[in-house]
RNA sequence: CGCGGGGUGGAGCAGCUGGUAGCUCGUCGGGCUCAUAACCCGAAGGUCGUUGGUUCAAGUCCAGCCCCCGCAA
């Protein structure tokens, strides 16, 4: 088929490159556009259009959808449908309508749960066993479209959002390549979702993941997880910033919430109920990550001291 | 010139107002022990990021450069 892809970042160069390998045309690809990045603030292409360009494929990178300019160039591509995973921004009902099958999406979580920004992070988050990727036909909502496929993947119990991302990346690709083929042969389905189920899994700040150790154990090694490697939940002790890089559940004793338990050789702090997790890579403001017996040979953190 | 922290034996850190370096851990050897990652004794290991400057003397003051990191984006 001939295809315009939409996509921004690693995750989505995947699914390109299934694509293109798969067969199908890629007659032009839309990717957010360059940003500054890092202390330097310097411009960035995001791996979308430096792989795209690798290709030599076209490259589209316009701020809005909705000023007519991109529609102009997709009636130009004539694309028998848009692959969209990771893009970045709404398409407006004008662009979803335009090609012959519209508009597919891969979305990284069994929908309708978890639609949104950030259903990678939140599913681990929110102790999830299993997430999975849906594509479905686009509609002019966030996330609301009708279901065509779906694949499943158990979570891993140590598992993080990077290597969920990392996993998900492959299953979105395949996926959405078996789905362009039954699309082309005209067995694709279309299911309604749920909307009793729904969930939502919004853009993720750095408050998100300020610990708050008045939670239990459990929900705290999942925020662990769900938020490394970025922005990676922290606590502060001392007034000062410590990423929580990894961390376990260990049994606790009865203590006040969020006070250090044991500072030799581990570091645990003192959850909800009697739970307490011991931090096990953390990193300071200004260094970089080590381990927390390394932390403890060079800062003396004593019994009862309060993390916030 | 966005803000800020930092580069000291293998690791993490201390070193105030300048006079050749200390702590925690690790490593090696020995001891204790049924045994041990626990404990005791001892040892090895550092041109203090780099270049230049000030000084009788610099890790410690000044300037430039390289590298790492946090915040912000």
């Amino acid at each position: 088929m001939r295809i315009v892809f939409m996509g921004t970042p690693d995750y989505s160069v995947r699914t390109l490159k299934k694509i293109i390998d798969a067969g199908h045309e890629v007659a032009g690809v839309f990717a957010q556009p360059d940003k500054p990045v890092g202390r330097k603030h310097i411009l960035t292409a995001p791996p979308v259009k430096v792989y795209a360009e690798e290709k030599n494929i076209p490259v589209f990178q316009p701020n809005t959808l909705r000023d007519g300019s991109a529609l102009s160039i997709i009636k130009d591509l004539n694309p028998d449908i848009i692959v969209v995973v990771a893009y970045g921004k709404i398409l407006p009902k004008e662009i979803l309508d335009f090609p012959k099958f519209g508009c597919i999406n891969g979305h990284a979580s069994l929908l309708p749960k978890y639609r949104g920004a950030s259903p990678i992070q939140w599913c681990i988050c929110c102790g999830e066993k299993e997430t999975g990727v849906t594509v479905m036909q686009m509609d002019e909502g966030m996330d609301t479209g009708d279901i065509i496929d779906v694949a499943k993947t158990k979570i891993g119990e140590t598992e993080t959002a990077e290597e969920l991302f990392s996993r998900l990346s492959v299953i979105s690709a395949d996926l959405t390549v078996k789905v362009l083929d039954d699309i082309k042969n005209g067995v694709a389905k279309r299911i309604k979702q749920d909307e009793t189920k729904v969930t939502v899994a919004p853009v993720i700040n750095k408050e998100m993941a300020h610990l708050d150790f008045s939670e239990d154990a459990e929900t705290l090694y999942n925020k662990v997880r769900g938020f490394y490697s970025w922005p990676c939940a922290y606590t502060l002790i001392d007034g000062k910033r410590l990423k929580i890089l990894s961390a376990r559940v260990v049994s606790g004793k009865p203590s006040v919430s969020g006070t250090v338990i044991e500072n030799e050789g581990k570091l645990v702090i003192s959850c909800k109920g009697n739970t307490a997790l011991e931090l096990l890579t953390v990193q300071a403001e200004g260094s970089k990550p080590m381990t927390a017996q390394n932390l403890l040979n060079g800062k003396k953190i004593p019994l009862g001291t309060k993390v916030l």
